[in-house]
DNA sequence: GTTAGCACTCTAACAAGGCGAGTGCTAACG
DNA sequence: CGTTAGCACTCGCCTTGTTAGAGTGCTAAC
């Protein structure tokens, strides 16, 4: 294993010391000297020992001091080398699964409510805060469109694609929506739209498409428009934001409110999880590990949840470098499970 | 005027004062003594004088001292009366109105998303919290169900109220959907709910309509189950909440994580919204006269929007007592109209 | 009623000193 | 050679003491 740029690999006992101190900090907070690691480590050695083995940790540079007279803390190596060989996973209780599963089955079956309801559960169970990006599927395509007339002019028109996302929008007619022009609309859908792609109702072959229809053009365009508004909708991943402010709750956290701001304005984060779409495991990125600046204090677990067998979505975890990420990562990987099996039932006969 | 148990009308200098008090402490949050008071004032006397009437305007309760030796600070009651009677509230420019305006409009005319683009211009304008409901109307009827098969099984159902909430829920049957059912489940609908209000969509109803259809009644009852908890749905407000993280930019705000958690379980704000419903003009509630022990250090400001003629929906601003009034209540003002002219458009030609 | 002057109060800011946790080093031990 | 006890040292935190400054209320004069 590389860790700072050399290969290490740790004796047993570095290990054990190593381990104690991550789940120690990330359990209170607090730096651990050696004298009070010896209390939570079934080592029969004395403290100096023990003040030696962290010297050459710290040395290694997989654990740090604040300032010279406290306890140590693990660095970002340190959190990392935990990560990857000294974490066991603590599996959840077959109990909670079922009751997470219950929860998400309550949702209403659209695939953004049930990110909602997943991001809920999510963040209430690991208090951190949780985003998810809508199924994404660059093959997607349009499969269904139907207008529902409200009033004499107006009317709701509502896009269903192939990866489950339903969009509506209201649609203002400048004359009146007769049964004429419905049919019109319907037919001008089914021979062109239906079955392509999001992008295929592009403003321009709108256009196109408008003036061929001569007079009825006028009548008609409006409902093309509100067609192409609809398509834009389903083909833009959107990016969920749920329990925000757990993350008020860890105070040794710089600056909650720069965090909060970033993942406000989340456009960077939607198309870094796009390009990482190929991935099956959680990620894990740490600190600075991060390549956004607003994050380089926080730790990024995500993973992608597969629609019908194909990635199609991400749910990432937030928080400071202080998680437990033994006990966040399995929680993250069964919701994305459950996530996927849930919009790959509604999905699956297609 | 009332204002701590005796009518009290301040002479005009004692008014000049304590609207200078209040503006300056509103803007840089500073207590405020009587030289650098006098500096903002553009009165012809000393700091002696001024002195005295601020001693005098304490002794009303007014103003307060947060310790012996600084200034002073504008009390609930003093902001109470300068709400009252100082005030003048600042008319937003048109050229921002035009903004405004359009920033609404790209929203997709749904209720929820008209709210949801609402409460974001407003939070950027005022730099509170913003809280929303959807519109309510205790008589609103089910315009419409739409019963869009997606796969064999599975179909997605649409319900549309009359007050224009648009709702969807996938539904998962047990058999194949077949013509048959769902020709027989729009008689069923179209006879038994459109036109009815929400509330008629029972439990119960649905099971004694499933008995009457004998044998039929397997396939169609998960659709009539559907169908009920979509009714549900839709008759139930929704709260909406945007722009909190600026709570936590107040810094003398005591503990913004607080009210963040109480907004999230904000069902108590809901029912304390709709209990208002008759009121036409925004109402501003300030500190303690804020019946939720979480809000006694803010101030909420709220206002109904009509729809169709009717109140309907509530926009409500939260920030803490020391918010600048006199812009906020116009933007207030300014956006619960539009929002309920962009409602009202939508649905003025049933 | 207004003003100048003054003594008084109280906080925020800074400095100094003691405490204690934790360290690294050294020397001794098996 | 790994382990251990002992010890001097470092350095942040807490407490205490002091000071400067802002602001007040009161009094006496205008």
């Amino acid at each position: 294993m590389k860790y700072g740029g050399g290969d290490v690999k740790l004796s047993e006992r570095k290990e054990k010391i190593l381990a104690s101190i991550v789940e120690y900090y990330i359990a209170t907070g607090e730096p651990v000297g050696s004298k009070t690691l010896l209390e939570h480590l079934p080592l029969s050695v004395s403290s100096a020992t023990v003040r030696n083995e962290m010297a050459e940790l710290s040395a290694l540079g997989f654990i740090e001091q604040p300032h010279t007279s406290s306890g140590r803390v693990p660095s970002q190596l340190g959190y990392r080398y935990y990560v990857d060989n000294l974490m066991n996973q603590y599996e959840l209780p077959l109990q909670e699964k079922r009751l997470i599963e219950s929860r998400i089955l309550s949702a209403s079956g659209e695939p953004q409510q049930i990110l909602e309801q997943a991001g809920q559960v999510l963040a209430e169970l690991t208090n951190c805060a949780v985003v998810s990006t809508t199924p994404f599927d660059e093959h997607a395509v349009i499969r269904r469109v139907e207008l529902v007339p409200i009033g004499a002019r107006t009317a709701m028109m509502i896009m269903l694609s192939s990866s489950g996302i339903l969009k509506s929008k209201v649609c203002r007619l400048d004359c009146e929506l007769t049964l004429d022009i419905i049919e019109l609309f319907y037919n001008v859908v089914s021979k062109n739209f239906i079955g392509k792609s999001a992008e295929e109702a592009s403003v321009a072959k709108i256009q196109t498409l408008a003036l061929s229809l001569g007079n009825k053009s006028l009548s008609v365009s409006p409902l093309l428009i509100t067609l192409s508004d609809l398509a834009r909708m389903t083909e833009q991943t959107q990016l969920l934001l749920e329990g925000q402010s757990n993350l008020l709750n860890y105070t040794d956290y710089g600056n909650a409110y720069e965090i909060m701001e970033f993942l406000r304005q989340s456009d960077f984060l939607a198309s870094f999880f796009s390009s990482n779409k190929n991935e099956n495991a959680p990620r894990i990125l740490i600190g600075k590990e991060n390549r956004f600046r607003e994050l380089q204090d926080s730790s990024v677990i995500f993973s992608n949840y597969k629609v019908g067998g194909k990635e199609s979505g991400t749910l990432g975890l937030i928080g400071p470098t202080r998680i437990d990420y033994a006990r966040l990562i399995p929680s993250l990987k069964y919701l994305t499970e459950i996530v996927g099996n849930i919009m790959s039932d509604t999905l699956d006969e297609q």
